[in-house]
DNA sequence: TTACTGACTTGATATTTATCAATTTTCTTT
DNA sequence: AAAGAAAATTGATAAATATCAAGTCAGTAA
């Protein structure tokens, strides 16, 4: 039940790592302790370096993963050998590739821990079996899909009617947290700009102030 | 129960709308007859002629709305006058602005009958009275949530990687039934370009032909 | 520390796409 | 059918951003 492919492990870890889990689903759905005894038991905690996958493209996804500690961030690499960056997950998001795991294919995407990261991994059969035993997870579930659709719909608007300038100070404003964290060439992946274009937009804005 | 603000309607016009609905319904999920009269006693049919709005710009939306007939779309309209085309809705799927509807805020979206169509409306309160009484739609709609935001993220990852051209191919690939009723500046409002240089590119691989 | 690698910056130039303006075509309405 | 309005096309030009090429800086590993 309790794995961990990192490189050092005790169980103290994976507790700890799981009260982290358990204390953002307590914040939404009341779930008795024979149930989380459950979920415990099927969850897996998995350590990140910097810089390694958590999924490799052509692999296929058949699991939920939240994120305890750490960054990552899921991208696609076309045929010219671009980068293009889908989202940032931190702590308390999840991450992973719905469409591969909905429709057993393999995945498009990349997964890779931009710092050293922490993700609990729930395979997909013993999510549903979650589902089956605890409700009231699929309306936390629906909410959280609402959420991540509006904000997609949101981004999908806001980068058509926005410079490149705009886009990144938008970005800034509405995550002023991640900005110190993402190097500048996974951010302009993320705004659909080339390193250099952002590179000059900073100077331009740090001259103007 | 039964309502319309279209022009002209009658008691059969609304059962063959709702065997739209159902029929729907049917394909994907197991409902009683009883539960079925009782979606039927809250939805409301509605007509809207080409170019009637369906939601305006600063309106609460508080609806569920399934599009039985006819396309529409949804858009923002920025600073400087453009709009910017979300996404169209054609038969069988839903519209509506989630975001002001789960934090009851004005909506920031326009959504406009493209062609005459028909929409089968039902409101919050009483789709959460559904969900109470048919549980299996709250999976429905995960499903439904979770292919929409695929296929955004499938979209703003195409769209970074992709110059005006392969953008338009794209959509003609992925959506060849709607490039023919869609007009050209909401394609290309769609498609993050200006009318222009769309009707530029179609001329341009008109010849290469 | 030193060397190495990858990330970031900077400059010169090329390309794409937007903007503006005029014209033609198509659709609506009477 | 005619008039008016909206949409689409076309051309000329401008602006934004990408590309290519060096060079600098920073972090990592030996």
């Amino acid at each position: 039940m309790i794995s961990c492919t990192g490189l050092f492990f005790n169980f103290d870890f994976f507790l700890s790592m799981f009260e982290i889990f358990r204390k953002y689903l307590e914040e939404k759905v009341a779930i008795s302790d024979s149930d989380y005894a459950f979920i415990k038991s099927v969850s897996v905690i998995k350590r990140l370096r910097k810089h390694q996958l958590l999924l490799n493209a052509d692999d296929r996804w058949s699991s939920h993963a939240f994120v305890c500690e750490g960054l990552l961030r899921k991208f696609s690499i076309d045929e010219k050998g671009s980068e293009h960056t889908v989202y940032f997950a931190f702590e308390n998001w999840w991450v992973g590739d719905r469409e591969s795991l909905m429709n057993n294919l393999p995945s498009k995407y990349y997964i890779e821990a931009i710092e050293d990261s922490v993700v609990l991994l729930i395979h997909d059969e013993n999510f549903q079996e979650i589902f089956r035993k605890v409700p009231q997870i699929k309306d936390l579930v629906n909410t959280i899909l609402q959420r991540s659709l509006n904000a997609a719909h949101e981004r999908i608007n806001a980068t058509f009617k926005s410079t490149a300038e705009e886009k990144y100070k938008h970005f800034l404003k509405s995550s002023p947290n991640l900005a110190n964290r993402v190097p500048l060439h996974m951010l302009a992946s993320y705004l659909g700009i080339t390193p250099e274009t952002l590179s000059r937009i900073r100077k331009q804005i740090a001259k103007t102030k």
